[in-house]
DNA sequence: TAGAAATATGACAGCGCTGTCATATTTTTG
DNA sequence: CAAAAATATGACAGCGCTGTCATATTTCTA
């Protein structure tokens, strides 16, 4: 239990300073003459000196800990904005806490306000559909703490927000589907708590109107992101007397649903029906056909987003004004009229 | 930046007694009175006072800070077992690291012991298949820290490590198959490099001793977990004059790819081929027909792993000997013969 | 080149907590 | 009921670092 460690004062010591100048060279503060600093930092090599953060925040009142509070059903969203925060963040040498939570509107800012007090954090990143918790984000606010949020569903742009042109490869997409003859072309929504998922709703509905093709109301079904929930709205549409010829769902799970539903009843895909779905989750390429989608640059999001919050935390500017773009991924599902 | 925080020293004033006493009730010590161990869990409540982990870790050179180290491409397991660990850490207010690595063996071991010096943490988590490396093993315990391993594939059984039957469910799926009336059952393997799948294989091994029908090593063929790895192995058995009724894959993502090679080469699942995969991932249901197979408990697997750890940590004996048990899916893509 | 201004460095306290060890209090014992 | 043993509590140093502010050194100015 007592791993003796090598401290600031033996680096001090060696390199023949202060240790409050070994502790300068370790902040990049400046001040320091260059000469010294090379000492210094021969010094910590040799003796493969690693600060103790907890020394460092205690003493500092700072901590190097940013947390990055999800809760979505989909695993592969979050483990791909996770490896790209946690990436960067390794690089900058902060550590990141994970949170899970559960959005029951209930208690959830309680408990991360509780997260916040126990853990100290200092900065932290917010995915969907937490991103929209207008609760939680008054909440963070009041605490000052800096946040970065991913993909907010609000079209209000804040400077501390990620976000990708999910609205125009949505467009682009049903655009596409259009091209291929399609005219009536139904639409699965995400679930009404995901505001992010909003924007795909009106890629939809602006591809309509610029292909001048009037929006029938009873092609727009009320999808909750579930592939259960795209097998409801898949045997809705089965049902229909007058049935749509293509199919775009605002999530893969949910296009599979549909799908599903459809080959069960005797059509085929995309022969009978075309479907697109959004995400390019590992499904689309194993399902029979492959699914079109569109591929969100997750990791990318995920490496912005901790940029921007570290950016914020030690003060400096940062104006990367890339927006990660998605793109169309077209495969099998959607044929010509 | 300057939260005035509550210290372990206000609390002591209010109940009337000296920090150390408070520390003592906090950190469960024995030798406090039982009437003023009430005293100063009122004192801290009434001012919601939250101990700094920094001082704590600083002072008591013990830091409540778990690793979870894994590469694994798979996000869906991963996730899961994250879910278990975060989850039971959560509530024992320990702090969990993750930390995502590359299974490159040239410098995996110093990349990690640069971590473990960087973060202090006291202990670690190990996912297959980074529970089976040698090197990596070695490392750790020389470094003396606890560590749990999750399915590691070293049939020598440790105390430190989670496992699933799943040898068991393997033979016992290649039974059920076998039970359907097929003889001639393919396997596709997984990565050589991943050791808890030869479990699997040898699952299938004993379900087929066990009938007594002789294996053919013709039909056993080397996967690489990928999707497109199943394909292949899928294209090689589509070459075959004399085919196999039955395919064992040891995961759904080389299940899958064997199933839409067999469905791009005119044939149907399950009428001409009848397919088994293995994690239940979110796809299995997806698929058309939607896949049997086997769903491990691994949220279950990440809770025991962080509670093993704990208990080693805290030095208390955890002798909970439930082995998490997987279980059969059985859909639609195995049909009797 | 002396003195002022600017810059670099260091001494030291203290962040909030726990370990050690001394002291006070209670319980047990003969 | 006094002394011994057991138990409860407290005083204080110090974990490794950084903030503050004083001091030393360098650079600039007239």
């Amino acid at each position: 239990m007592k791993d003796k460690q090598i401290t600031i004062a033996e680096v001090a010591k060696k390199a023949g300073v202060s240790t409050k100048t070994v502790s300068r060279v370790i902040n990049n503060e400046k001040g320091v003459r260059e000469n010294t600093a090379k000492k210094v930092k021969k010094a910590i090599e040799s003796l493969e000196y690693k600060p103790n953060v907890f020394a460092q925040s205690l003493a500092g009142g700072r901590t190097r800990i940013i947390g990055l509070i999800y809760d979505n059903p989909n695993p592969v969203y979050i483990s791909q904005i996770m490896d790209g925060v946690l990436n960067y963040c390794h690089k900058m040498e902060y550590a990141v806490i994970i949170h899970p939570c559960k959005f029951e509107k209930r208690d959830l800012t309680t408990v991360m306000q509780g997260l916040i007090e126990k853990t100290r954090l200092k900065g932290m990143i917010l995915t969907p559909p937490l991103s929209d918790s207008k609760e939680l984000l008054r909440m963070v606010s009041k605490t000052r703490m800096p946040c970065t949020l991913i993909s907010p569903g609000s079209d209000k742009i804040r400077s501390d927000s990620i976000i990708t042109n999910d609205y125009e490869s949505s467009k682009e997409m049903v655009a596409h589907i259009i091209s291929k003859g399609h005219r009536k072309i139904a639409l699965i929504k995400g679930h009404p708590g995901h505001k992010a998922l909003k924007r795909r709703t009106q890629g939809y509905l602006d591809a309509m109107l610029d292909a001048k093709i009037k929006v029938n109301n009873n092609l727009i079904f009320q999808g909750y992101n579930s592939f259960e929930s795209g097998m409801d709205c898949g045997k809705e549409i089965m049902k229909m007397k007058s049935k749509p010829s293509a199919i775009f769902a605002a999530n893969d799970e949910m296009a599979s649903g549909v799908m599903k539903v459809i080959i069960d009843s005797g059509y085929e895909v995309p022969k009978n029906f075309s479907i697109a779905g959004f995400d390019d989750t590992p499904v689309s390429q194993m399902l029979n056909p492959p699914l079109s989608t569109i591929r969100q640059p997750l990791e990318k999001m995920g490496e912005l987003a901790a940029k921007k919050l570290i950016a914020q935390l030690e003060g400096f500017d940062f104006f990367e004004n890339q927006k990660p773009e998605s793109k169309l991924i077209i495969r099998d599902s959607i044929s010509s009229i």
